[in-house]
DNA sequence: CAACTCATGTAACCAGTTACATGATTCA
DNA sequence: TGAATCATGTAACTGGTTACATGAGTTG
């Protein structure tokens, strides 16, 4: 159910189109939260039949104006004071590694070694982000770099971990 | 498609009932990737007819015991060296983030301390498991080692960040 | 023999992805 | 006028969750 929460967040600062929220969903939510067109059309049609945004414009090529309703930040807001966020589960690369075993020493390593590679890629180019962005004090560069510093962070672990896990590797193989 | 690689790298071991298996994932899987009851048998299936398991036994109360065959081993092969696993996206935890600037700069910080307190659980939680198991150098220890320290060192990180996440909201609202 | 555990299966539903389909407006 | 962009919608499918359904064997 967070996409209705992605769309009720992105619509409490301005109103905007279908259209409009999936280029957001393609540039600065693509890394926390994807989305594709069908589902943000689809979830409007959704959000507005429950009252929590409103039509308040139609304009050229059919394009539909939303706006978020008293109903919609209400929503929005227990949800961010009162909903528990569900930790992350799923990880594949993490799922690999118990039955990386199943491989020689050799290639556990290889994998590992990827997956360092992988997470300072990452690294690198979230720094790239960081640099070529002009912080301020609004609340968006607040909040937006603690954000990103969580992404930085994030890669670095997954980094130093892949690292130190293919020391471990074949050591007592 | 991760569910197949999972039952696959469980039946690399040793054969097991979907009852088995299912235990499995309640405990030492739960944390990278849960699966319910109606997906293991369902998934078993299909894994049988595309001929990457076979059952090999028949039990009481219609336990069947699944065997890997030698597809099923390339497939588990093919997936750990040659597919690139795919970086974990969704996190609602770090969405809302987003969206904190709708709330008060207090209410922001005890949100970001509730993270911080909630990635300190985790991290103690991890702990005491790393101290309850008797570790040793065979590759169920080397492998459940590296798993376990990855999410010590995530749950790390993310308590880390929350704390100073929280000390960055309000400095200048 | 009652309660518990073992054991499998199915149906309905929800979230998300990919692909298909259509058409209006803008701009070089 | 042709290509690009704007703009919305629907259909089919996949993966995952919850709930329902059933029954055999084990143990106190």
């Amino acid at each position: 159910m967070s996409l209705r929460h992605a769309l009720l967040g992105l619509l409490s600062s301005r109103s905007a189109s279908g259209y409009d929220l999936l280029k957001t969903f393609e540039t600065s939510l693509a890394n926390v939260w994807p989305a594709t067109q069908s589902q943000v059309y689809g979830e409007l049609g959704k959000l507005s039949a429950d009252g929590l945004l409103d039509v308040t414009a139609e304009g050229p090529r059919g394009r539909k104006e939303y706006s978020i309703t008293a109903a919609g930040r209400d929503e929005l807001r227990h949800w961010l004071v009162e909903v528990e966020p569900e930790r992350v589960r799923r990880s594949t690369m993490l799922l690999r590694v118990f039955f990386l075993d199943t491989l020689a020493p050799d290639e556990a390593q290889a994998y590992l070694a990827a997956q360092a590679e992988a997470a300072a890629q990452t690294n690198a180019g979230l720094r790239a982000v960081e640099t070529g962005i002009a912080w301020d004090d609004s609340p968006l560069s607040t909040y937006g770099r603690i954000a990103l510093e969580y992404g930085l962070r994030l890669s670095q672990v997954q980094r130093d971990w892949a690292e130190w896990a293919a020391t471990q590797v074949g050591r007592a193989d």
